[in-house]
RNA sequence: GGUUCCGUAGCUCAGUUGGAUAGAGCAACAGCCUUCUAAGCUGUAGGCCGAGCGUUCGAGCCGCUCCGGAAUCACCA
């Protein structure tokens, strides 16, 4: 039971009491504002039509009965008919030195959670907005473990398809044999060569044709990169052990570049899916779904759903050569995931653009009598903008990731070699302090804002190390562990020192505040979103900073507050660890 | 046009199930290093919460109508 819920069932035996049964509906307790004194506020407003009297009369009355009652409470004050309710400092002491060892991890809950992210297509290297995408699917799977959620981290990969057979065509046709390794290129950005110079020899066939008097579709139609490719893709789909070959060999190096890319943003997967496996499936639903009367059969032989009575379109589910699209597909890993995994919630972190599709997928799935079609969760990220403008990658204007993660890390440890302070670090720990730095930036600032919005990337903000900022929550970190460092040193024991006598304000307030983090995670859990993670690790470093420049801990004389001191501190730096960590964050021991 | 989402300080963003005087950071200005790491701390300034109605004891938050912006409405994925 947590405090909030003690105080709750208090307040209410204090309003029976004095007024008689009431609506539990009408009893509402919350955190007091910063502004005022107090722990927990009491709103009088919807007691009035018991109490028969004024607001104040009545918190008063509330708070007299409380302080009198109830042995936690150590006073109350009333403003304008809130009641703020103060604990004693003792209750706050007890609670903290009742933090234990899994302080943040909830109870196993039996729950079983897929979360689909990243997938990513296999022509074309990661860039801006696959890193938002990285970054929200590991956290959120990350925060919803700490709720005590069973989690499988799910990636599908999207290796077939025309999109891919663009860079084998033009592969063949114009590296003149470059590999990875006779190039040096990272092989998923040697892939994208070449998926760029399909379209550049692809718009001057275009170009050259309609020179020649075609349409612009006709041209479309009949460049012949084009026709080739589409030769190619039909010779995929017939296993023609050529390009089927040269298909493994491409992806080959495109998976190499996106383990590189994947390892620098610290994410992993606990399941990879490939299309060219999984492309088939769904179509033994659309049987089902036509049975059921669900679905329509045209007289092309093709098969729609009509859902225009839910006010959205008809959509096609099989085409009329009896081939399937995309939505056919994910109906069909959806209903085979929900039953092998035995997922009870299955969350989908795709960009907003595919709203549609979600909204389509569920309603299609519940039409088909599938219970689970409403624990599916589509995690509707926003778009991720430059000051620019939107990223395209026809004008050049895509964020690389690899390049992005560099620049990061380099700003990192320019900063670090200006301050001189890992001067004294071997090469190999300086390093690895500006990687933890540079990362902790780029992966704060992106997951800082709420998931659902579009957000802007200002990279000369981003690289912004002051403020609130990942490297600010990691400097504090490392702060406390380089005090806690220095206790040892000088022999100072202080786990098991009976606690003082009295606390300071802020003190007390630290304690408030590290007694939040569980509730904190749940509710990032139940949002699905970190960035509530991230502001309360911001706002637990802050205080921790103003409480640090205006007192001594290593200094104080008492020894018994001394000791609670540096409690106090460790299980703040052990806090922001695991929150940092719940973003994909690490933090240092020192920089 | 239909559907979904967004409009909060100059800029980037917070703002719990409706609660008190709407908060941070950046940028600007003024201070604080002989003292546990100044990647820090303190202060000043900055607002018709897009607009208007409504719901009620109370609205940045809920409802309706506008205005402005985004995504989507493919036999692409």
């Amino acid at each position: 039971m947590n405090i909030e819920q003690f105080l709750l069932a208090k307040v209410t035996d204090a309003v029976t009491a004095l007024y008689g049964p009431v609506d539990a509906q009408a009893v509402q307790i919350q955190k007091t504002r910063k502004e005022f004194t107090g722990d927990y506020t009491l709103v009088v407003f919807p007691l009035l039509k018991a109490s028969r009297t004024s607001p104040d009369a009545t918190a008063q009355a509330i708070g007299e009965w409380l302080a009198a009652n109830v042995a936690e409470v150590g006073g109350f004050n009333v403003i304008k008919g809130f009641l703020n309710i103060s604990l004693k400092d003792g209750f706050w002491a007890a609670q903290f030195a009742a933090i234990g060892e899994n302080f943040g991890q909830g109870a196993p809950t039996g729950r079983t959670i897929m979360v689909e992210y990243s997938s990513p297509n296999t022509n074309k290297p990661l860039h801006l907005g696959h890193i938002r995408n990285n970054l929200l699917g590991y956290s959120v799977a990350e925060i919803l473990k700490a709720c005590g959620h069973r989690v499988i981290k799910a990636n599908l990969v999207n290796d077939r398809g025309i999109h891919i057979c663009k860079s084998m065509i033009a592969w063949q046709l114009y590296s003149g044999g470059e590999t990875p390794a006779s190039s040096g290129m990272k092989g998923d950005h040697l892939v994208g060569k070449y998926y760029v110079e399909f379209d550049k020899h692809y718009k001057a066939e275009i170009k050259e044709l309609m020179a020649a008097g075609a349409s612009e579709e006709e041209a479309k139609r009949t460049a012949p990169v084009m026709v080739q490719a589409q030769q190619m893709l039909r010779k995929w789909e017939a296993r023609d052990p050529e390009v089927y070959g040269l298909w493994e060999t491409m992806n080959g190096w495109v998976y190499e570049g996106f383990a590189k890319t994947y390892k620098a943003l610290g994410v992993d997967f606990d399941k990879t899916y490939y299309e060219s496996n999984t492309y088939l499936l769904g179509k033994s639903l659309v049987e089902d779904g036509l049975r059921k009367g669900v679905f329509t059969r045209r007289e092309d032989g093709s098969v729609w759903i009509d859902l225009t009575a839910d006010g959205l379109d008809e959509k096609l589910l099989l085409r009329a050569d009896g081939t399937s699209v995309y939505m056919t597909q994910d109906l069909g890993t959806a209903v085979q995931r929900f039953s092998e995994e035995h997922l009870d919630e299955e969350i989908y972190v795709v960009g907003n653009e595919q709203n549609y599709h979600f909204q389509v997928l569920k309603l299609i799935l519940s039409k088909l009598g599938y219970p689970w079609a409403e624990n599916i969760t589509h995690l509707s990220y926003g778009m991720v903008e430059l000051p620019e403008g939107k990223m395209k990658s026809r004008e050049g204007t895509v964020v690389d990731a690899d390049d992005l993660i560099e620049d990061m890390v380099a700003t990192a440890r320019e900063m670090s070699a200006a301050t001189g302070k890992l001067d004294d670090c071997t090469e190999e720990q300086a390093e690895a302090i500006s990687r933890m730095v540079g990362m902790g930036a780029l992966k704060y600032f992106i997951l800082k804002v709420d998931p659902r919005k579009t957000m802007l990337f200002d990279p000369r903000e981003s690289i912004d190390f002051n403020g609130n900022t990942g490297p600010f929550i990691q400097y504090t970190h490392a702060r406390i562990r380089s005090i806690l460092r220095k206790a040892a040193e000088a022999g100072i024991a202080y786990a098991d020192t009976p606690a003082p006598s009295a606390y300071l304000p802020e003190e007390i307030g630290l304690i408030k505040q590290l007694l939040d983090f569980p509730d904190t995670v749940a509710q990032a859990g139940a949002t699905c979103s970190p960035a509530v993670v991230g502001a309360y690790a911001y706002e637990l470093a802050k205080s921790f900073n103003g409480y640090y420049h205006d007192h001594s801990i290593l200094k104080e004389t008492d020894e018994a507050t001394r000791a609670m001191r540096l409690r106090l501190s460790a299980q703040i730096s052990a806090v922001i660890a695991r929150g940092m960590a719940l973003l994909g964050i690490e933090v240092p021991e020192r920089m």
